[in-house]
DNA sequence: CAGGGCGATGTAACCGGTTACATCAGCTTG
DNA sequence: CAAGCTGATGTAACCGGTTACATCGCCCTG
């Protein structure tokens, strides 16, 4: 492997020379900084980047610690994340927890000297995990978490607002027994939507102990609460789950059971994962814009790499609601709507 | 921050024995060692990996480098190899080349020294830029590439037996006149494709110059296929799209016209994304096994990295057709489905 | 008890860069 | 022409680890 000794010898320069010349560095003569690139070019030189941040302390890279790395949401989130670290020369370091909360640790020290500041996502609940995710000492923004000590950056989103927008949403279209399908218990996320359902609930109806089905995020759990209906082991018009994975398998069951989704039972679901515009009937949701979150996080610690330590604190972004067709009274086929319109252009007004 | 010599200091000890201690050499006395790893924890130790990794010139970690990082597609393709890379004790040091082919060799660069060996993903068939990306000397395994010498590591798909047997299926499932919508120009895999299809028409119809109509994988581009359709300027009762995103917008323009897929139109996709299992009617694709391919890559450069010369060469999966209702003549309600269900229940045999 | 062997520990070189500081040549200027 | 300045270049220390080799103390053995 060539370094920048051999480039040197080459070039008949000492190294010193060489990393000026190859780094840009005014202070060299146009005649031997060409002598040194050529000399570089010759040999096919590569700087060893590893050995280089060690000097400069900096890696230029970022590292991205996260739950789980498969579905939509994860590659979204990735998507805003890369989108501005590219814009900032920065490289991704991606570490997957595999759902083991200790595990964020590990990685977290495993990148020590490999990155800058380090995104975390860490939807469990328990502020032990945070803590030790966080013992590196390397700057860091959270996702979607409690920050455990008020002076940390984090990102976030209204997932009580949002869910009571939500409720409300569906309280508005006429729904008036709704079930809230929630995700895993120590997921944070979901307990605050679950929270913001009930709020929103007791506010609109009064009625004090609405239902609630634990889920777990996944596309069967989804299944089997409407399931559930389906059975007449729950009397509900509406079903609102704390993902839009959960929802889909709901739609897909009731569905299946030739069941108006819309008219005779509505659903939601929260994320807007691009499926969610993709199924039939198309899903209402809360879109977390993911993709906006992971940007949105990156930028805080790029900011703070740069020396920004007022950016610490929390930020929160607010979810907007998407209305599609799942909590549409009058859903029509596609072929009906056609007609609808070419009706409308033939006898305008 | 603090360093192995901090720690050595602390425990009264060289830092020899504190790197022996805390990296579990047999050579040191277990009294030794306990002080050693009790002053490291004491003062929250953390290695620095990037240093660690200039002596041991390894850094258990591997570059992938993409054309772009957003779709399903490349969540898939992460996912797979993550979930061997992680087993394998390994970091992903991700990068992007949004689209851009030269960033490719750029991006390669910039991995030199943070990683033991390089995935490569480079769709455009150009081939000096490949060349360029592997310019590093880092072991590297291309994904769905043509390799450049026979001596290159690759893993990728059967696209043109794919094709054929997708447009056999359609030609079987009683399709007579089948268009297929392409993927960009330079674009490897739907070069591919496309020849797949061509040659499986000329070997079932005797037709020589199919229809074929351009495309860049857009959503946007398969609904623009469709318009054709629609428009009556395209008399076709199939379309075979060389991804499923083309796929699902043809379907979705389809739809909004009223015209039933399946049973007047076929559509086909190729890549069997999740949502290709999600839109209604459900799409006809060939898996492509996505993630599967990034595994098999994955292990492929464990291998090679572990001295193993012997695996180079390239590595071909088979897609495999996955048949859905965007092909099926009898495509009924969900509603039928159910009460025909019910009907041979109620009346066995 | 001297010498050899062995296991624990320390010293220092090294990985591949960067950079503070020293050096040196060439020019200006009094 | 000597002194001083300037800018290019070289020397060597350093980043934070690992490890070959040296050293040292201990125990065993003849």
């Amino acid at each position: 492997m060539v370094t920048i000794r051999d480039v040197a010898r080459e070039a008949g320069v000492s190294v010193a020379s060489a990393s000026r010349a190859l780094n840009g560095h005014a202070n060299v003569t146009s005649e031997t900084r060409t002598r040194i690139q050529s000399a570089a070019a010759k040999l096919r030189y590569v700087p060893h980047s590893g050995a280089r941040s060690l000097t400069r302390r900096k890696s230029d890279a970022i590292g991205v610690v996260l739950p789980d790395l498969f579905g939509e949401y994860f590659s979204e989130l990735i998507r805003g994340i890369d989108r501005v670290a590219h814009a900032h020369g920065l490289q991704l370091l991606l570490s997957n927890m595999h759902g083991n909360p200790h595990e964020a640790a590990n990685a977290a020290r495993a990148m020590r000297g490999q990155v800058d500041g380090l995104l975390v996502m860490s939807p469990d609940v328990r502020r032990e995990h945070l803590f030790d995710a966080l013992s590196t000492g390397l700057p860091a923004v959270l996702l979607n978490c409690h920050a455990p000590a008020p002076d940390i950056a984090s990102v976030g989103i209204d997932n009580d607002g949002a869910a009571r927008t939500m409720t409300r949403h569906l309280v508005d279209s006429g729904y008036r027994r709704i079930a809230f399908v929630s995700g895993p218990r120590h997921n944070r996320d979901s307990q605050e939507r679950q929270a913001g359902f009930r709020a929103a609930i007791i506010e609109a109806t009064g009625e004090r102990d609405p239902i609630i089905i634990p889920g777990d995020y996944s596309e069967a759990s989804g299944a089997e609460a409407a399931n559930l209906l389906i059975a007449g082991r729950l009397t509900v018009d509406a079903i609102f789950c704390a993902n839009d994975m959960m929802a889909i398998g709901c739609c897909s069951v009731l569905a299946e059971a030739g069941i108006a989704i819309g008219e005779t039972v509505g659903v939601a679901g929260f994320d807007d994962i691009p499926i969610a515009h993709y199924v039939t009937p198309s899903l209402t949701t809360m879109s977390a814009r993911t993709a906006e979150l992971g940007a949105t996080a990156a930028r805080k610690l790029i900011e703070i790499l740069a020396g920004g330590d007022e950016h610490a604190g929390a930020t929160i972004l607010t979810p907007q609601l998407v209305e599609r067709d799942s909590t549409r009274r009058a859903v029509r086929a596609p072929r009906t709507e056609q007609l609808i319109r070419e009706f409308q252009q033939e006898n305008p007004s």
